[in-house]
DNA sequence: TGTAAACTCTACTAATGTGATAGACATTAT
DNA sequence: ATAATGTCTATCACATTAGTAGAGTTTACA
């Protein structure tokens, strides 16, 4: 797991789709002035979330992009999986990495099997529903500043 | 935190040392060869952890390594945080990377900053005597290996 | 039926990080 | 003296990241 730019961005976005889910397609344009995300690195970003399955789009005029399903049904940690990488923050679990000698009796191995499970439980536990009830309680919404 | 091949090196490194602790030193070239870590990069890994205050070296014939304290005093977070970077796994809370719009509002915010206070738990409660403990029953002790 | 407003797709690029490798130098036990 | 050791700086290939560019396709609606 891995929080890049590209990541933020997209749980920003996911979160944007929720508020407004229900609602019209929310424009490319929209999404990018209220995250302050570059129009044309969202675009590539809204691609990815929608081979991912998160989101559809309508192409056209009064086109734009809908959340794919309801916010109660996409978990943070499915989300987090798909743009941030698998939550292990070891190389070893990495099939692309070279192998210990003998990974069976690594010491570390356990340390960070432990922070990958304590780190799915947080995961696992929320919505993007609870992530908007939660943002409508901050005062002023976020998302919605200038 | 992030561990590459560097940070799992510095580990592997600062453990055999915990196993050698009070014995002769050790060279680079026997660490080198029992972790199986290429002998110019494990140069500058040791360069690295001697400024650290991890490790000691003595220069010369019959040279090598040395861990600067004893192993129960060397705690397995204070060495990932050096060889790892800061445990927060999000970008945002660098202060190289810019600011959200408003940090405060920020409803992942706390999702990161629960599942950091979970990993530095789980580090904080593992010192390398621990490890040298684990290392030892694990029959075999792959540091030992070839 | 034209056109503006929207999404789609592919290619490119600059900067940085990662995992090394190379080679000259300094120190010390014997 | 010398061999075995640590020290230091430079360089390199490759991958990743965070974009930018530009030409396409689709659709509502006047």
């Amino acid at each position: 797991m891995k929080i890049t730019y590209k990541s933020d961005y997209s749980l920003k976005t996911i979160l944007d789709l929720a508020i407004h889910f229900g609602e019209e397609p929310v424009t490319i344009h929209e999404l990018a002035k209220r995250s302050d995300i570059p129009i044309k690195f969202l675009e590539q970003i809204l691609l990815d979330l929608k081979r991912g399955g998160f989101v559809e789009s309508r192409r056209g005029k009064i086109g734009g992009y809908l959340l794919a399903k309801h916010p109660s049904k996409i978990g943070l940690s499915e989300v987090v999986s798909f743009v941030a990488g698998p939550i292990e923050p070891i190389a070893c679990v990495d099939k692309k990495y070279r192998r210990c000698r003998d990974i069976d009796k690594c010491v570390f191995r356990d340390i960070w099997q432990r922070i990958t499970s304590a780190t799915e439980k947080i995961l696992e536990e929320v919505t993007f529903e609870d992530l908007v009830k939660k943002s409508r309680k901050s005062q002023g919404n976020f998302v919605y500043q200038i």
